[in-house]
DNA sequence: TCTTGCTATGCAACGAGTTGCATAGGCAAC
DNA sequence: GTTGCCTATGCAACTCGTTGCATAGCAAGA
């Protein structure tokens, strides 16, 4: 499990309530990490049970009262540590492919409307992830060192959209030949 | 839930036991979508309680009875079902995503070996998909709609790992600048 | 004015997924 | 000849993740 390790990494980019952080993983971190607010609650107050992160009542006018956390030493430490040992291996899970080789047991042009569905919202994706890029990472800039992490990880994004629209390409391609 | 699918597509390529079935998983399938024993017992009762696959008693001298699943008609016409509704939108888990960030408030040469070993495992992931490209489809060979459904989803696997094997090393090479 | 939506947190119930263990015969290696 | 691995299925307990609902004040628009 690494939501604590993902949450960690965000309250040490920038403090907040759980429901900010829950909004985050709706933004930029939810690109490579998803929770819902009901996690990140469950385990937010686990986490300061452990003494990983500490909480700060913020009284607010005109609006509920919220609890700030960020991250207290023990947290840093256990993030140390978890950085030095091995991941395990991603499990993944593709519908999209399990549906493709469905349609071999059915009409392969059924499926057409719904991959060109994925190809737009990949395409919205990296058109976003550019913006992004071009607004946060500007040729010529210098970078301090949380920048250029922050700056890798999104190049990642930018290339595996740019490739999964060229696979989806090739898929409708593949579609369209078989529906004949 | 698409455990209930992966399993109708895998039996209806080829019918199977339980264990043979956690095999596929664990090769093939796998790589978009995976399962333990446990879960592909659990679901394949209760798909049989639905009527959606046939079990047969197969008695084998030298090891344990086992039995062969194959999918019937219902089981057909709700994979049929699912192919023409929308997909939720992939959940992904970038584990090694979020260490790339967090190794801005640690050490970010000591991510290098890990972020090696990935390379590694990716770089043999890619060569495996080769082989069996070379194998399983060679260049001039005609093809039925389940095999070209089966190479295209193939080729979506050969792309993505020389798009993460490119990253990777995008990501060892900004790693070791940062570490000076 | 009534409804919709946002901030902010949380309970309860359920379903999905993991881990450890059990059984039980056969085979191969050390 | 005992240890460990392979086939084959399964129970029990647990954690993780999702869904629906609840509260509660404020703001904006129909």
């Amino acid at each position: 499990m690494a939501l604590e390790h993902a949450i960690l990494v965000s309250l040490l980019e920038q403090p907040g309530s759980g429901y900010e952080l829950a909004r985050r993983f709706d933004r930029s971190i939810g690109r490579f990490w998803t929770a819902t607010h009901q996690q990140i609650y469950r385990v937010l107050r686990r986490m300061e049970t452990d003494g990983w992160i500490a909480a700060e009542e913020i009284a607010q006018d005109g609006r509920p009262d919220k609890k700030v956390y960020s991250a207290a030493g023990p947290g840093r430490a256990a993030l140390s540590g978890w950085l030095r040992e091995p991941v395990e291996p991603e499990t993944v899970r593709h519908e999209l492919a399990v549906k493709i080789r469905a349609a071999a047991f059915d009409d392969p042009g059924a499926l057409i409307s719904e991959v060109e569905r994925h190809r737009e919202s990949h395409a919205a994706l990296l058109a976003r992830y550019l913006a992004g890029e071009q607004r946060d990472f500007p040729a010529g800039s210098t970078l301090d060192t949380r920048q250029e992490l922050q700056h890798v990880v999104l190049r990642g994004g930018i290339e595996y959209e740019r490739m999964t629209l060229a696979w989806l390409d090739d898929v409708l391609a593949t579609l369209h030949r078989l529906a004949h």
